[in-house]
DNA sequence: TCTGGGGTCCTAGGACCC
DNA sequence: TCTGGGGTCCTAGGACCC
């Protein structure tokens, strides 16, 4: 049976929910209305744009701009910092209306959802629920969505996407020639900076060109990407609307640091901190994670990573930051100036499915008592009321920051 | 003037085993 | 003494997404 598929993506998410915020607050200015973007801190380092007003697009801002050429591009353009608490609270309220419609639901992204509609329909159209809830959540929930009417989630995704705000489109497969091979080949998903202009080098140009360019010659060219890429051009996508509660398959935390540091033993503290906030956040998942990963990235904008295979599962900060601080001191390396410190764990595993060998070993026990003694400490009072000794300084330096916990 | 943070998936090469 | 493939595991790095 031909899958029901729609794609609701939040026009602007950032800006449009911090618009929603502010009004509820009182604030006369609709930020939507202005010349206005959601950026990082430049006194921090982090300065560059994550949403922007239409206004703001007029000018020519673009996504991932620094603030300062967004600056240039529209003076007088005005600047609001982000709020991640903020916005799950709005996402949340999302997926609980789309909720409404069918459990088969997957929130792709903070501010993106798919849902399978296909057992969901009764007497009514799959473009007819596409207009209601795009309706709906403007007036129960104050901000707008595109809503993509397709059936496949590339289709629905890709349909989402054309104009844009407040807008319902359908990619049917008749459709597909004349909506979609017409674009140029860096609309489609999935093709990003690297591969386009290989693509524009063979004279592949539009989504069109692609569809209709030899299989087995991308095969070769790109490997399974190849493949990929040209079903998409074609419209072709059989993957699942993933509905079920899915854990995370690695969890990592990074920072980009107020100002380059060249001694290890600071880097050191900020390894402990990012550890530290990584495995709390691993045991709130009551995940294992076999791989432990540091990343660094130069003031030159050059990137390393090490990783480590652990020999058991853990989820133990003391075991986490040992391996982590074993890595950086693998990788670190006098004259390096650091800009960014990563660290995370990947190839997770259920903690249930260890119980058994993680208990045969006494000191594995009161290591987890004393975790879950801080991480509940963590909880009642907030995470950065409760450090460890030794590491006061590192904390400061992710104190400040919006990340995600 | 600079250039975030959190993810997923893939590839290539080396080590090691049969 | 020199020569094979195939398979698996591990690591480093890259591409892409929002």
């Amino acid at each position: 049976m031909r899958k029901q598929i729609l794609h609701v993506d939040v026009n602007n998410a950032f800006l449009s929910w911090t618009a929603v915020e502010m009004l509820k607050n009182g604030d006369s200015i609709d930020i939507r209305e202005i010349p206005a973007i959601i950026g990082g801190d430049e006194t921090k380092r982090s300065g560059i744009v994550l949403a922007k007003s239409m206004k703001a697009k007029e000018c020519g801002v673009r996504t991932a701009d620094t603030i300062y050429q967004a600056k240039l591009k529209c003076p007088g353009i005005k600047i609001f910092p982000s709020n991640f608490s903020i916005y799950r609270k709005y996402s949340d309220s999302l997926f609980k209306l789309l909720s409404e419609y069918t459990d088969k639901i997957e929130r792709f992204s903070i501010d993106e959802c798919f849902l399978d509609m296909t057992e969901y329909l009764m007497k009514d159209t799959l473009v007819n629920k596409a207009y209601e809830i795009n309706r709906r959540v403007k007036e129960e929930l104050g901000f707008t969505v595109n809503v993509g009417v397709a059936h496949n989630k590339l289709l629905a995704k890709m349909a989402s996407d054309f104009t844009k705000p407040d807008r319902v489109h359908t990619l049917f497969e008749n459709e597909i020639e004349k909506k979609m091979w017409s674009l140029p080949i860096s609309e489609l998903f999935m093709l990003g900076k690297k591969t386009v202009p290989k693509l524009l080098n063979m004279q592949i140009r539009t989504i069109g060109d692609l569809a209709r360019a030899n299989k087995e010659m991308l095969h070769k060219k790109f490997g399974k990407h190849g493949i990929m890429m040209w079903e998409y051009a074609n419209g072709i996508d059989n993957s699942e609307v993933h509905y079920k509660d899915e854990k995370p398959k690695g969890v990592g935390n990074s920072i980009t640091l107020p100002e380059n540091i060249t001694e290890l033993e600071k880097l050191e503290e900020i390894v402990l901190a990012l550890s530290e906030q990584v495995s709390f956040r691993l045991r709130k998942y009551d995940l294992l994670a076999k791989t432990v990963n540091v990343q660094l990235r130069t003031k030159d904008f050059e990137d390393t990573s090490h990783q480590k295979k652990l020999p058991e599962p853990t989820s133990s900060t003391k075991e986490i930051s040992k391996i982590a601080k074993e890595l950086l001191n693998e990788m670190f390396h006098k004259p390096m100036a650091i800009r960014l410190v990563g660290v995370r764990v990947d190839n997770l595993i259920e903690k249930e499915d260890m119980q058994m060998s993680l208990f045969e070993n006494k000191d594995n026990e009161k290591q987890e008592k004393l975790d879950k003694v801080i991480d509940n400490l963590k909880n009642k009072y907030g995470y950065n009321k409760i450090t460890r000794a030794g590491k006061m300084n590192a904390g400061d330096y992710l104190k400040l920051k919006d990340i995600k916990k």
